[in-house]
DNA sequence: AGGTCAGACGCGAATCCTTCGCATTAGGCT
DNA sequence: AGCCTAATGCGAAGGATTCGCGTCTGACCT
């Protein structure tokens, strides 16, 4: 699953991945992420130092695998009977837990330490697969459809732009708008 | 200039920072981006280790400041005679500097090493000047601009995202399909 | 089923980075 | 010209990181 942490998937390897991850959670809640080092995770997940900057090799990396966890979506987006308002609902839900404290931090970590783009793309696709079951159960209604890519382009990128480069407030109105610009040129070819 | 980096303008502080940076600078080029350390930094510099932790804290906030520094456009956006024109070169280029090597490393380099948001900001700006600028030049033709906000959202956030989270090829039939859009909708009120 | 082997882990030492207190010095200000 | 704040240099102490070596797990083959 992941480039660096999973060669034999199951036994020893798994179980020390699943600890060090379980400890990054826990500690990152009792002594706060600023405090967290590699020695202090390698402790609490029974594992030497060492162990961790092998797989690893770097505690960004390691933060990053998490945060990419976190990010992943729990459900598919909720079904509110129309493409427009299914849109709207999802990209309201993004931008939410997105710009909130914890999300702000789970982007930058993911982003901080992937040297391969591997867990960016994953944050990517983790989007895409949601819009795009948005976009099927549309289909299945009947309802055109917009590309996948100007979605992307149109909804997503906007605002983690924002959220990365310039702290704002995403309000509903401004979401709306998002969604009234994507549907608005629902029609036009945008593949990649 | 800088949160961080400059209390007293004149004098020794800022032949301090001034010689830092241009340490950074050099080394970045001779040694390579992953062996910079900060002793290693401060020897080449004149100074002491303990300085550059003190005034920047941190070798990626001190990393983040160079990378800034270096994606701060060196001109003015090309005139071309028409709006369209200006801003189809503009994004062309843009897409070409951050979309490089080089590019996307400041890029991170400069979201990485950033707690107050403020090097972030300050690449946002750069890019809302030059577009600005290009904005300005055509309202003093006669010609109707888009907002700069929807600019932001529809040129700059798309190639962003694309370059942080799905590398992807950011061809000129790409920026000019996002310029089209951006032109499509360019009476339509976009603020906040 | 048993054997073989590549890869992952633990351990410990050496190295390097990072932090901190204290003395010194530069430069702004009156 | 003299004071006063703040930045710098220096050196020691405390962690973090790297690396080699021996051990063990578990996947694969016969």
């Amino acid at each position: 699953m992941n480039a660096r942490a999973t060669t034999r998937p199951g036994g020893r390897s798994a179980r020390v991945q699943q600890s060090v991850h379980q400890a990054v959670r826990d500690l990152e809640a009792e002594v706060g992420r600023e405090a967290l080092t590699v020695p202090l995770i390698a402790a609490r997940a029974g594992v030497t130092p060492s162990t961790v900057y092998r797989r690893w090799g770097d505690l960004r990396e390691l933060l990053s695998d998490v945060a990419v966890e976190r990010l992943r979506p729990d459900a598919p987006p909720a079904d509110h009977g129309g493409l427009r308002a299914d849109l709207a609902a999802w990209t309201v839900q993004f931008a939410e837990e997105m710009d909130s404290t914890a999300g702000r931090t789970y982007i930058r970590d993911a982003l901080l330490g992937d040297p391969e783009q591997g867990n960016a793309a994953r944050c990517s696709d983790y989007a895409a697969e949601q819009l795009r079951a948005v976009c099927v159960r549309a289909a299945g209604r009947g309802e055109a459809v917009p590309e996948l890519e100007a979605l992307l382009d149109v909804l997503v990128a906007p605002l983690m732009y924002r959220i990365l480069f310039r702290p704002s407030d995403l309000s509903q109105a401004y979401t709306d708008r998002l969604v009234a610009a994507a549907l608005g040129r629902a029609g036009s070819s945008s593949g990649s």
